[in-house]
DNA sequence: TGCCCGATTAACT
DNA sequence: GTTAATCGGGCAA
């Protein structure tokens, strides 16, 4: 793992979540800049990882950098990156891209929608990029995936995460700020 | 072996 | 604002 890429995903869940916000997310050369995440530790009740180590999530039992992919209400795909140290059980739900790479390959995937639909939620994210169970466990670090740093400093925005019901409210939820590619928009201050 | 439920989305009223 | 679609994991029996 490149040094760059180590220093964000080696540490805690949730300083990995934040730092995440702003890295360009490609898969097959598609993709975008990631403006949405959220945190799910190893000792959290929302988390796949609570329980320990299952069939299905193996993968965020492994080593940091990988992805872990998992279906949603038996309909949708979701998307992960492993972090933390090995063994640990942690990782980053991408929930929401800013499209920059392959914009006619994601409408064709996704039909012909508002490019700031293309990727705002987990499982259209997966959809447009192409992403499915198939994917869980590969590098981000390898071909099909890249992960590629953000240019400048990013400014973090923190919420209350979305759509489960255990631990809710727990504070782990990132947006890039004043970003109109997120899921949804924070509450009103 | 069976039942319930979810880190969601899109199409309704 | 509400609800159907749809399937694998986790837990009870």
């Amino acid at each position: 793992m490149t040094p760059e890429l180590e220093q964000v995903l080696g540490c805690s869940v949730h300083e990995a979540a934040p730092a995440l916000i702003g890295w360009t997310l490609l898969f097959d050369g598609v993709g975008g800049v990631i403006v949405e995440t959220e945190a799910y530790a190893q000792d959290d009740p929302a988390s796949h990882a609570f329980p320990g180590p299952t069939s299905r999530n193996g993968t965020m039992f492994g080593p940091a950098g990988r992805l872990y992919v998992y279906r949603s209400y038996g309909i949708h795909w979701c998307a992960n990156v492993v972090c933390g140290p090995e063994g640990f059980g942690s990782g980053v739900l991408l929930r929401a891209l800013e499209p920059t790479h392959g914009l006619e390959e994601m409408r064709r995937r996704r039909g012909a929608v508002d490019e700031r639909l293309l990727c705002s939620g987990p499982g259209r994210l997966t959809q447009a990029l192409g992403i499915t169970g198939e994917h869980d466990g590969l590098s981000l670090e390898d071909p099909p995936l890249a992960l590629l740093a953000p240019a400048g400093p990013v400014e973090v925005e923190t919420g209350t995460r979305i759509g489960i019901t255990k631990a809710g409210e727990m504070p782990w939820r990132y947006l890039l700020s004043g970003s109109p590619f997120v899921s949804r928009p924070l509450p009103r201050a």
